[in-house]
Formats: C-alpha cells, sequence, structure tokens
RNA sequence: GCGGCUGUAGUUUAGUGGUAAAACCUCUGCCUUCCAAGCAGGUGUCGAGGGUUCGAUUCCCUCCAGCCGCACCA
C-alpha cells in the first residue's frame, strides 16, 4: 500500500539532501568551504549523467542517417569569438544605482534630457518598457512643474545609457530613486579568459568556450569534406562550456562550468526552415518524454518577435517545471546563415555548399537544438523525486523515499539481492547472476541487512528492479527469482532468459 | 554584484564563555524465509581566518558557502 507520488514542500532541499547523501552530485571543493557555481558529480551521478548523455548520443547521432558528431577543442582561436559575437555580445555594459543598490542594463535604461525654451533644465530616466517614451515625457513635464519653470517644453528624445557622457551620467537621475545616483556604464564579460602559451601577454589572451556550437561551424567544412554528408544534415557534439554568470543559482542550473548537447543541423537556404524549426522541437520534446519526463511539467516558449537577436529567424524553448518555477530547458532555434558567414567573412575562408540543381553556391541555413545536461540531470531528479507514505501489513505508516527515473537513464538498472547473507545456496545463486548481468548493464550486488532496508536503499538510488535470489530459487524448479518492481513495489517470479528480455526492452 | 537570513557528524537537528549531544545514515560482526526489525562494535578538529578573553563552537570583525529577494542570464 502506497500513496500516490507526493512531492514536499521544499523539493530543492530534498534533492539537495538526497544528492550528497547518495552520491548524486557535491559541491565542488567542499573541504575548502566551496567554491560558488561548481559542482562535482558522484558515483551514482556520473552515471546517471553518462547515461543521459549516451542516451542523446546514440538518438541523436547513431540511429539517425543524417546526423554526424564530432568532438572540438574546449579552447579556440579568440577570433572564433570575435566573428561570432561573443567578444562583444558576452559583455553587456551595466549601471548601479549607488544608492538603491539596483543594478540596470545600460541598454535598457533610457534618459532624456529636459528643455524648455532651448535651454536644458534637467533630465529624465524610465525602464524600457513599451511606455518609455510616454513615462519620460509626464516625468518631463512633472520635472517643469516643480521647478516652476515658465516656457516651452521640447519633446523628450530617449536614448539609452550607454550615449550618455560623463557629465550626463552624473546629472540623470536613478529611476529608483529620482536622484542622480549611477555609475557609469561598466562591462562584465561572462567568458572565461586564459593564456595559451607560458608568456602571458595581450597576444595570447584565449577563452574557455562560452557554447559547443561555434567547434560544428568552424568545422563545418572539414566535416562537409570528408564524410560523404550531403543537407540535410547535422553535426551534433557533447561537451563543456563555461561561463562567468554573474550569479549561479538554483543547485546545478545554472552554473560556471557545465556541459551541453548540441545539434547544428545545416539546410538549403530555399528549405522551409520553419518546417524544419518545428520537427525539431517536437523530436526534442518526444526525446524528452523518452527519458522520462512527464509531460505535464513541459511547456513551449516562443521568444517574442522584438527580442530575438537580429540574426534569429525564430527561437522556442521546452520549458520545464522546476521546483523553484517554470524555466528553460532546450532552446531551439533557427539562425538562418548568420554564423557561417561570420566566420566565411572573419576567416577568408569561403562556407559554402554547391547546389547541383542551380549549379549556385550558397551559405547553408542552421537549426540549433541546444541542451544543457545538467538541467536535463536537474529535471529527472526533480520530476522523479517523491516521498511517499507507505503502510505495512500491522498498520504503520512510514515514509519512502524514491526516485522515479526511467530504466533508460537510471544509474543502477538491477540490484541482486540474496535473501539471507549467511545461506550460500542464495549467495552463490545470486552472484552468478550478478557476474552474468554485470558484462551488459550497471548493476549492484547488495547482501547488508535486512531485505526491506537493501529494497529502500535502492528505491533512492532509482534502481527501477531488484531481483531476489530466495528460497523458491534454489528449491522449486523452473530457477526464478522474485522481480520487485521500484514504483508499485509489486514482485513477480521471473526466469534468468525473461529477467534479460525485460532489460533489452527497457535499457535502450 | 547589492540587501536580508543562515552555517554544529554523511543527513536532520539539540546545546553551552570552561576543550559537544541525539536520531537516522554509513561501515564491521552476529542474527534475519520479502519492504528502513534486533543485538554488539567502529567512525565527529562546531564553515575558514583574525580579534576580545585566563579560556571562544558561543561575543566582535573579515572572508567563504547556502537560502530568499533585487539585478543579470549573448
Amino acid at each position: 500500500m502506497s500513496t500516490p507520488a507526493a512531492q514536499p514542500e521544499n523539493t530543492m532541499e530534498a534533492i539537495v539532501s538526497l544528492a550528497k547523501r547518495r552520491g548524486f552530485v557535491f559541491q565542488s571543493s567542499e573541504i575548502y568551504g566551496g567554491l560558488n557555481g561548481f559542482f562535482d558529480y558522484g558515483p551514482l551521478g556520473v552515471e546517471l549523467k553518462k547515461n543521459i548523455r549516451d542516451c542523446w548520443w546514440n538518438d541523436m547521432v547513431r540511429r539517425r542517417d543524417d546526423v554526424v558528431g564530432i568532438e572540438t577543442s574546449i579552447i579556440m582561436h579568440p577570433k572564433v569569438w570575435e566573428a561570432s559575437g561573443h567578444v562583444a555580445g558576452f559583455s553587456d555594459p551595466l549601471v548601479d544605482c549607488k544608492v538603491s543598490k539596483n543594478r540596470y542594463r545600460a541598454d535598457q535604461l533610457f534618459w532624456s534630457p529636459v528643455v524648455v525654451d532651448g535651454n536644458v533644465v534637467g533630465y529624465v530616466s524610465a525602464l524600457e518598457s513599451e511606455k518609455t517614451a510616454e513615462e519620460l515625457q509626464a516625468a518631463a513635464e512633472s520635472l517643469k512643474r516643480k521647478k516652476a519653470i515658465q516656457g516651452t517644453l521640447a519633446p523628450v528624445v530617449a536614448k539609452d545609457f550607454t550615449e550618455a557622457s560623463a557629465e550626463q551620467v552624473s546629472l540623470i537621475p536613478s529611476p529608483a530613486t529620482g536622484n542622480p545616483d549611477l555609475t557609469p556604464p561598466r562591462s562584465f564579460n561572462m567568458m572565461f579568459q586564459t593564456n595559451v602559451g607560458a608568456m602571458t601577454d595581450a597576444s595570447s589572451v584565449a577563452y574557455l568556450r562560452p557554447e559547443t556550437a561555434q567547434g560544428m561551424f568552424v568545422d563545418f567544412k572539414n566535416v562537409l569534406d570528408s564524410n560523404r554528408v550531403k543537407l540535410p544534415f547535422g553535426i551534433a557534439q557533447i561537451g563543456k562550456s563555461f561561463r562567468n554568470e554573474i550569479t549561479p543559482r538554483n543547485f546545478i542550473f545554472r552554473s560556471r562550468e557545465f556541459e551541453q548537447m548540441e545539434m547544428e543541423y545545416f539546410i538549403h537556404e530555399d528549405a522551409d526552415w520553419d518546417k524544419c524549426h518545428k520537427e525539431w522541437i517536437e523530436w526534442c520534446r518526444q526525446w524528452l518524454l523518452s527519458i522520462g519526463l512527464p509531460e505535464s511539467h513541459l511547456s513551449l516558449y516562443a521568444h517574442p518577435k522584438e527580442k530575438l537577436a537580429f540574426y534569429s529567424r525564430g527561437t522556442v524553448d521546452i520549458m520545464f517545471k522546476y521546483p523553484f518555477g517554470v524555466q528553460e530547458l532546450w532552446g531551439i532555434a533557427a539562425r538562418g546563415s548568420y554564423d557561417l558567414t561570420q566566420h566565411a567573412n572573419a576567416s577568408g575562408k569561403p562556407q559554402e555548399v554547391f547546389d547541383e540543381a542551380s549549379k549556385n553556391k550558397f551559405v547553408p541555413h542552421v537549426i540549433e537544438p541546444a541542451v544543457g545536461v545538467d538541467r536535463i540531470f536537474l529535471a529527472v531528479l526533480a520530476a522523479g523525486y517523491a516521498e511517499e507514505d507507505v503502510t505495512d501489513e500491522k498498520g504503520n505508516v512510514e515514509k519512502r523515499t524514491v526516485l522515479r527515473l526511467s530504466p533508460r537513464i537510471a544509474p543502477v538498472k538491477v540490484a541482486i539481492l540474496p535473501l539471507l547473507k549467511n545461506k550460500e545456496l542464495l549467495t552463490n545463486r545470486a552472484k552468478a547472476l550478478y557476474t552474468k548481468l554485470k558484462r551488459n548493464y550497471a548493476v549492484q550486488y547488495d547482501d547488508g541487512g535486512a531485505i526491506g532496508k537493501r529494497y529502500r536503499r535502492q528505491d533512492e538510488a532509482g534502481t527501477p528492479w531488484c531481483v531476489t535470489i530466495d528460497f523458491d530459487t534454489i528449491e522449486k524448479p523452473g530457477d526464478t527469482f522474485t522481480l520487485r518492481e521500484r514504483d508499485s513495489m509489486k514482485q513477480t517470479r521471473v526466469t534468468e532468459t525473461e529477467l534479460f528480455a525485460l532489460l533489452a526492452e527497457q535499457v535502450y
């Protein structure tokens, strides 16, 4: 008997605690006080993470005829990041209000001089919104009234804060306080810098990649010329990326070192990109369902046109309902020919393909599904974590903590348990089965303590099945075991052949 | 990066200006015929550094980390 899956109020706390207790995730460098935004994956965590990667790689690369894989270096030529726009675009100038401690993006903070009869009598400011101009105008009129100035007020001219001179910076009021409390715009670059070679000078500056995607673009021609691929086709990569986030938050959701699984799907410039985009969105959604994320937690968010980067034709995020809110999980972007064109211009090497039909050369367009391994990792923990009230035969109610992970990604597929530790007939049969299974699957052998305790231990690790070798196994004909299923706690008897068949079907 | 709160065992928590405690977990042994049983035993430098004090886990300062809010998230 058990209640339906229930999640506690503070699910994140419970997940972080379980992650540490069972060896999924540890804080990086913990014995030195920890390091903000970095994490280590323990014995169970590394298995789960590897399974997520392997499922993606198998489904995205090996099981498709139109996608190939690559692995590119983490440190690339610095010009890659100039061409991609990251050197400029990753450093948003920010403005602080010294009094209110608010922080604004300089390009989202607007201001205008207040001009009466041709004379500047003050400044007004407003944050970017649909009514920025109206707000500025109203503030200007209010300022004129307050200062009791006679004359004709000129219409305000909204400029953003990057266009303010040093003198104007010292006069423009903060939106928070109404007084000139703002700092000049300051740059924050999110790319980690390092130096290549032992000499440290300006010419040796390099960056840890902030995304894996540029590797696919830079190697586009290499792959095209070496692998008998033709459009449409994709290049996929799994690897670490690094972003110097201002504030890492929410456990492994936003960290400074993270792992991406990205694929660039190159299509003809005349292809129906919208159809292709939609197909990839659905492919990604189905894939998330295939590793056990519940449909109820998934939603789509289309970036509004006016918020898109100028080169983007459309970006749709698959959102996931995390315990701390609905957040981005998988971004599927239609990037046009922007990246290949940028690299062609910056390198002087054309990034074109030849169209046999029209005898013309053209730069392919690209659809990019990009997802974070760590975000999927957190999503499956969050969706799978449950605390149930279990009633035993005597009517006692106890809490059962269970991690409902899909067999595809569960760190341990099967636990092999001899019913009793001190009966050699049982342990010998159990060990034989264990030896046979571990050739193909991640399995655990556990003979410690009472059988119920071992079941619960596996529940917390997310192991979908336990196999118990009991007296029926050795005394009755048929050589059958008890198969105990994690979610229902139901028990059935299976033969070794049936067990292997079950695994072959469920673990792929 | 700012503000508020917090930091005692792997986890969840007691406690004190006089060199720290419980439960659970974990490990070892015994026992155990299906859902965290029992018995015996093992494992702990109060986040780090400095200051005040005869003496600091406790009071003060700095730093680090975590949570919440703001801002940020190409």
